[in-house]
DNA sequence: CGCGGCTTTGATGTTCATCAAGTAAAGTGG
DNA sequence: CCACTTTACTTGATGAACATCAAAGCCGCG
């Protein structure tokens, strides 16, 4: 970072993967020339909110991870029903989950928010695993702790009742993705239907249910919070 | 495995790590001299069939891998409730899952079955992983599948009704696990119920159904499918 | 401006958990 | 080895939680 040769350093300066907060998490142990490789073969793309980035079923060649915005992983469950796995945003490695055991992709990923991705090859991904075995266990333990966040979360929904998961996942917006009590939903309420498990009618009845029990307050897609305690009390509770 | 010192073969012949069936999964990538350092350091354990493992909240020091039985992964999710995340046997890393992710067992793990384990530190497979990247990319692979497996399940599961998921999981041992379509429960109706996201009395009174529709034969806990086509329709349709 | 998708509310029916109660099996201590 | 306790299994009846169906208002978009 500092004794190279100038020309060295000039031609990271224009790379912007050498301060790529993403680089700080999950390539923290990458080497200064793996840095400028990665620069030169990344590639960055930009996905409206709405837009579709992979589908399942499509070949695996790429890590793609977010630096901005906001994601879900889904699945096609039913011709009729469609489940999300996760809603992740940058910094998060849910990206990691299963390219590095499966062929094709098993869920579909989309933009639900207006979302920046870089992307790198598989092959160039495995040779900085060779190359550098801290890149590797970096990797480890970012896939480890994407998969726990997962399974976590699938758990934790699965033993609530309706109005416990709409409190929690509620506050999941708050607290984890927008770390404020007011906030714009940026998924439907079919889509929080899809996610919690449960059908678009109920979750509009509960957050009703919840707005008139003055809980939190609705306009639209605003959400604000008023009775955090109340509905912490709910989501851990019921 | 050839052209080494004939002192080196000697101890190594000694070192059932090295035909260990394990390693030509996980450990394929291992050097020579890693497997005789692994031997060496490696312990192993017995667990009678009901005996715990390791306890949620437990510090993680070991990568244990099943080299033989059944064991469970579970979680206290109440002071009244337990959730199965996963039954495993043998030669699967669902042992990976959180081990370079958290500090503490998140989860507990039991034998369901005789159950002999191997142990690694985590310094061990750690040093592992820095000194040989190819082993790396192995674990990289095999932590992959074994959390896809897990997530696959669970939304597979979350879709059913309870007549699909009794049905899932039954075919589920005899597929996976036994390879037979006679077989011994390992679990009791209790932990079916634990697994698949229901309540006891419901397991046993599909699982009746299911006999007096003459789908399935049960004996107690042993358990013989009479009408696989039936109960596939019933699993994926459901 | 009209169509399709998203949202909302109410009414109805199904699925499932809970409660209750009894039998069988398996471990426990004298 | 037998009385005793506990744990697993089983069936039925009831009610609660939830999905489904239906109908209508809303909004963005071609």
């Amino acid at each position: 970072m500092n004794n190279e040769a100038d020309n060295t350093i000039e031609t990271r300066a224009r790379c912007e993967c050498k301060d790529c907060i993403i680089r700080a998490l999950i390539f923290e142990h990458i080497h200064s020339d793996q840095v400028f490789d990665l620069c030169r073969n990344k590639r960055e793309a930009f996905y409206k909110k709405g837009e579709v980035i992979v589908s399942e079923g499509m070949e695996i060649h790429d890590l793609i991870y977010v630096r901005e915005g906001l994601v879900k992983y889904y699945k096609q469950v039913s011709p009729i029903k469609t489940q999300i796995i996760s809603i992740s945003r940058a910094y998060e490695f849910t990206s990691l989950l299963s390219i590095f055991s499966e062929k094709q992709y098993i869920h579909s990923i989309a933009a639900i928010e207006d979302t920046r991705v870089c992307m790198i090859t598989l092959e160039q991904l495995k040779k900085m695993v060779l190359e550098n075995s801290r890149f590797a266990l970096g990797l480890l333990e970012k896939m480890s702790k994407a998969a726990d966040n997962v399974i976590q979360t699938f758990t934790t929904i699965n033993q609530k009742h309706l109005r416990g998961r709409i409190a929690f996942i509620l506050l999941h917006f708050a607290n984890e993705i927008y770390k404020s009590e007011t906030y714009n939903l940026p998924v439907s309420r079919k889509e929080i239907a899809e996610l919690i498990g449960m059908t678009t009618e109920n979750v509009i009845r509960i957050m009703s249910e919840f707005r008139k029990e003055k809980i939190i307050r609705i306009n639209g897609k605003q959400i604000e919070i008023t009775d955090i305690p109340r509905l912490n009390l709910i989501s851990t509770h019921g």
